[in-house]
DNA sequence: TTGTAGGCGTTATCAT
DNA sequence: ATGATAACGCCTACAA
């Protein structure tokens, strides 16, 4: 036996117990789930219990799975984890689940999608309950109804498209908070900064900002210009609204790791924020302090949003039925003001 | 039957496809497997293979662990998955396992520590096949010696403390690589920020860093402070770099995120990076071009790193013993010149 | 109050 | 070349 392979505890059977108990595993099985129409000895339950624990027993959860026919594994299939917005959506759910005594099996949507054999891997018989997705915006309407198809599923912040229930944020609100504290500022040159064209969460947050600039007077710098989620997407739109005819003096920034890239730009061709520009930008992360400026944001429920999904699938795993889905209004989008957001240069005495 | 609980494709077992081939389910069984030990008349065999796809069979995985007992899953335990990098570790393990036909448990280190019933439902029987530990640097000794007590498990950038075969990265050259850099640029007064007291890969780092520095004289400024991970751990060792009564003119970070906070201090105080001092990070990731300064960082191979662990529990599982571990030395470190480096100002002309 | 036995879906052994 | 059967470990009617 090499140093590697090191003696491993055996695995003691529910017949081992029952054995060592001098009792049938009938009664072993029902004493250790605690049956509660079982009635038995007082001096028998510690016999045991007694056995269970000098022998180390745990039950197989393979074993109990196939007996009861359902799984205690949740998967999760996520799309880029690089972002830390997600891992935090990530805490939400596996939190959730763990409580509820669900262990997660993760996985990345884009090799779900790409290799059919992960994929079916991932989905094989009897190993999933439900399966929560948070795929952003990608075409993945057959990944989410291949899964859906063989087990209960949720969704994460996307177009419940009427089949599966979906776990969304309040992003309307979201982007009115973030603009209506630029028109607060006195800005009326709002520039907005969206995800990928036709992304639902931006279009939500751009209705938001849209609802806000209703109310005042829109400067010609009141643009809006779609980008993506990633900070090379916030680099080019930065630089196309460099190139724009009338600049505006403010930006709402749908998403914080595009908005890294924008103000990077922005602190590269020698424009001031919040001097010259004011940025606020949707959502918060750790990060947003140690940006070029430390970023004012619109902090969003990440964590709570990852907790509903997980509760709405095991609502349904319940058979409560997650009914279409769920907005998250409460906590409402968070202002945290910091250093890229002032009141306009025009405006100043 | 409510909106949400559509109909859901029945699951037929291996007796429905045999039966519907009019063949035993052992047949079915081989074909279907691929069992090169059987002979099967070709016709039998599309016989087999086509009712499989008209009934949509899959097989069940929890049934076939059960029979084989042997899992098809691997468990990740993590720490701070908010970090960057550790999110580029986990794809390289999550492919790797992949590709060997595994599926990934994702759990906490935090929570697994904190709440056993947590750590005993993820270690249930039969549940996995092995474990690969990535728990940073904090007290979490007993929750390995639990986990390897049960299954097979193999360290990533941790003490292997000869139990458990660990992979590691190169952190002595990847210090000496930072350290290099910025002497090559004529800097003598090199300080260095680790991580916290004791973690051994501060002390790998640091090491590098101290070879580097032995070549040359050294200045006042070459001072060593213990730190820690997290951005806030950062910004404390700027303060104290500030009050060093001999400044020094360049830093080297033992971490990105770490770095973040060093230089947002020191951007507050109107240190100017590199032109009054320069900074070199360990690790890079997307956000080290858009901190207050594009930060020079030394690139290590994380995706690599977690391949490579996940390489040595599968030669575990595969029987081949994963001996004492693995030291990471290809890609060897890199370096990614930003604009945070620059020569001394007292070398200027 | 306790025990017997069947079966979850699969694979492996041993016959035929 | 193909099939019957047992067994993986557990739970749960049903029986006693």
């Amino acid at each position: 036996m090499s140093a590697a392979t090191k003696k491993r505890e055996a695995n003691p059977t529910l017949r081992d117990v029952a054995s060592r108990a001098d009792v049938s595993t009938t009664i072993a099985s029902r004493v250790l789930n605690d049956d509660p129409a079982v009635r038995v000895r007082e001096e028998t339950r510690q016999r045991v219990i007694e056995a269970a624990k000098e022998l180390g027993y745990a039950p197989n959860s393979i074993a109990r799975s196939l007996r009861k026919s359902r799984s205690d594994a949740i998967g999760l299939v996520m799309h880029n984890l690089a972002s830390p917005m997600n891992t935090t959506v990530l805490e939400g759910v596996r939190g959730r689940c763990a409580e509820a005594g669900y262990v997660t099996l993760l996985a990345d949507s884009e090799q779900l999608a790409a290799e059919s054999s992960r994929l079916s891997s991932f989905l094989a018989r009897g190993r999933l309950a439900g399966v929560i997705l948070h795929v952003g915006h990608g075409h993945h309407d057959t990944l989410i109804e291949d899964v859906s198809r063989h087990v209960p599923a949720v969704l994460v912040n996307a177009d419940s498209s009427g089949l599966v229930p979906s776990a969304r944020l309040d992003d309307v609100s979201a982007g009115r908070t973030a603009a209506e504290h630029l028109i607060a500022l006195g800005h009326t040159d709002v520039a907005f900064v969206g995800g990928p064209e036709g992304s639902i969460t931006s279009l939500g947050r751009q209705r938001g900002y849209e609802d806000a600039l209703r109310g005042i007077e829109r400067g010609a710098g009141a643009q809006m210009i779609n980008a993506g989620w990633t900070a090379e997407h916030g680099e080019a739109a930065a630089n196309a609204i460099l190139n724009m005819p009338a600049l505006p003096t403010a930006i709402v920034v749908a998403n914080l790791v595009t908005a890294s890239g924008v103000l990077a730009v922005l602190r590269s061709v020698g424009v001031r924020v919040p001097h010259d520009v004011s940025v606020v930008a949707i959502h918060d992360a750790w990060l947003a302090k140690y940006l070029t400026v430390p970023l004012t944001t619109v902090q969003l429920p990440l964590f709570e949003l990852g907790e509903t999904a997980a509760g709405l699938l095991l609502d349904i795993l319940a058979g409560k039925s997650g009914g279409q889905g769920a907005l998250i209004t409460d906590p409402p989008p968070r202002l945290i003001v910091r250093e890229s957001t002032a009141a306009p240069r025009a405006s100043r005495t």
